[in-house]
DNA sequence: TTAAGTTATGCAAACGGTTGCATAAAATAC
DNA sequence: GTATTTTATGCAACCGTTTGCATAACTTAA
């Protein structure tokens, strides 16, 4: 951009007969103006086409304005597609609303043995950060805590739980839906399949199944809890080893999306019906779940909101000195579809 | 953070018993500096664990060190999966790698009819941008020109295509590839189905499809090429229209993911056996689409390299002066799986 | 040995805002 | 009408780097 044309907060003082801080003082609505200059002010700065250089700004003030929001290279499924897409409006959204920019790195060692992580905020370049829970590694949070640097983690950490601030979905409360909504579509005997049996979500959306099976009266067979921990030929196999088991279930709740496509290939190979003999309901509202076939009751994830939340508690840690950690859920709810409509009901 | 430790250039300068000057020619490489000085600055560096402050730099080189990646908020089908995830990764690297972070925005309007690009811009935040072509409206590219700021296009534009650069993959080649494998596996009508007849990339997939038969020697068959507008009943819909011809197809090329899901389903409903009866292959390899019954063979794009590709050459638009515009297209490739493996070949 | 050229470093201004302090002007109190 | 408070604005220092210019120290050429 060779227009650097650059007219500065002077020339606007100038143009306005007025001191460079008392257009200052107007741009950031400091101390009292009065309305004539202010008005005069405001003028000068239209006619002249002013903005104020935010490089300039950012060095006075002394905070960059923007957060860092990690991704994660080597993890192209679980995070980068439908959770991480929405979340992202979610944070833009608020950041914008809140004068803050967003920017984006992955957590890579660069030369120096420094993370790209931790040079933005040696740098400066950063006045807060919101980290994947994937990325949320021991050595990571420790330093942060050493540096006394605002961050927020996006889905529950395995580490430092307690001691730091972070969003998810209500897996818990999920589990419970997924399986109140089969109990009530008629479905009795519900198994509950998982890829990924380790991560923390997994296992808080099997405590959820487990809990409301528990309150309904139902008995918790182990039998029909079945996990690999390979991504590839999940929710397939899976189903057919629960398969093995003398007394079949009659639906099956899958922990995440990939598992619940499995589960359709593997029954549509050993020629079970689903819905009829077999309710499928999965986690995460991808958006191919609608054209499955059938298409699948999912357990949707607001992930929009889960952004949100994550930025508005990392500016008020940013803004205001020292903040109490805090814990947020956000709660989830079912669609809906043909994969769970055992007696056929209009949807 | 409280620890505003701040360690600055001039203790650095104490410390090492030289000036300012000296320290910040050590930090750019600028200028010769004698061994000896050099090794106690950067001695003097290490001891004090000083990072330059980059809002200070920045404002004092006068550019932000920053490009802007736009993300549309609207679309979160086409553009935010796949296609996106993989080329921020490809961006975000050729980024750091030359120093520039990244920074992203949705480009809506904000308070005063400014949108959130061009605020970026007027408050120099950014120093390149790097726009999806579905957000390349006529206005906003006039507004980058007048102010005759560098910025590169993700994916084939429909406005300005000859004097902007910008960065697509191969679709063209891609609809040929199509072509070729599937007549190569032994299919002979070879039909083509969009979800979005409108869209570049559909259009130069289905030249590219008309253009291989062609020159392979087969008709194109006009009651082949079906596309509808919507979304949503796409493939499906697709399918039965097409099966309504005298002549049936025993291949149908599906120009994204959401229409080769519909005409799997279709098929299956329609008892059409695949890939016996019909192939099906189609565009953008989704993670999912190994999944699908049977897996998908699919068109493979390297959006890793698109983002690579665009990053670059935006850099180099920044850097040296003016530079002329280009246009890149990165080849796509076959992945060949059951859905198009007419004669039962092991895989 | 001195002049001219080279190399290495320091000095100080500049980048464009922000802000504490000082003060003039206006409003209120007595 | 003067003293006091309040309100509105200006002055100038400062934020941490970069960089043009000046110069000291050292080479090389004569």
């Amino acid at each position: 951009m060779k227009n650097k044309s650059t007219v500065t907060i002077k020339d606007v003082a100038k143009r306005a007969g007025v001191a460079a801080s008392t257009v200052s003082r107007v741009i950031n609505n400091k101390s009292l103006i009065s309305e004539e200059t202010r008005e005069k002010i405001m003028e000068a700065m239209r006619e002249l086409n002013y903005f104020p250089n935010s490089l300039a700004r950012n060095f006075a003030n002394g905070n960059a304005c923007a957060i860092a929001l990690a991704i994660d290279a080597n993890d192209n499924t679980t995070f980068s597609n439908v959770f991480f897409n929405k979340s992202v409006f979610g944070i833009e959204t608020v950041a914008q609303n809140n004068g803050y920019n967003i920017l984006i790195t992955n957590g890579k060692e660069e030369k120096g043995g420094v993370s790209s992580i931790e040079k933005l905020i040696l740098e400066r370049k950063i006045d807060g950060l919101i980290l994947p829970s994937v990325m949320a590694k021991r050595k990571l949070i420790k330093k942060l805590f050493e540096l006394d640097f605002p961050f927020v983690i996006l889905g529950e950490p395995e580490n430092f739980k307690l001691e730091s601030s972070w969003v998810d979905i209500n897996n818990i409360q999920g589990g419970e839906l997924a399986v109140n909504h089969l109990i009530q579509k008629g479905y009795k005997r519900i198994a509950f399949l998982s890829s990924n049996p380790k991560a923390i979500f997994s296992q808080n959306r099997l405590a959820g199944y487990k809990q409301a099976l528990t309150f309904a009266g139902f008995d918790v067979n182990e039998k029909y809890i079945a996990s690999c921990e390979e991504t590839l030929p999940a929710g397939y196999n899976l189903l057919k080893e629960v398969f093995k088991t003398s007394s079949l279930p009659d639906a099956v709740i899958c922990s995440d999306n990939i598992t619940a496509f499995g589960v359709l290939r593997a029954a549509s190979e050993m020629g079970i019906s689903v819905p009829r003999e077999l309710g499928v309901l999965s986690f995460d509202n991808y958006p191919i779940a609608e054209y499955t076939n059938p298409p699948l009751t999912v357990v949707d994830v607001d992930t929009y909101s889960l952004g949100e939340q994550a930025a508005s508690i990392l500016i008020r840690k940013i803004e205001r000195e020292k903040e109490v950690n805090q814990q947020t859920l956000i709660s989830t709810r079912i669609i809906s579809r043909e994969s769970t409509n055992l007696k056929g009901e209009l949807l």
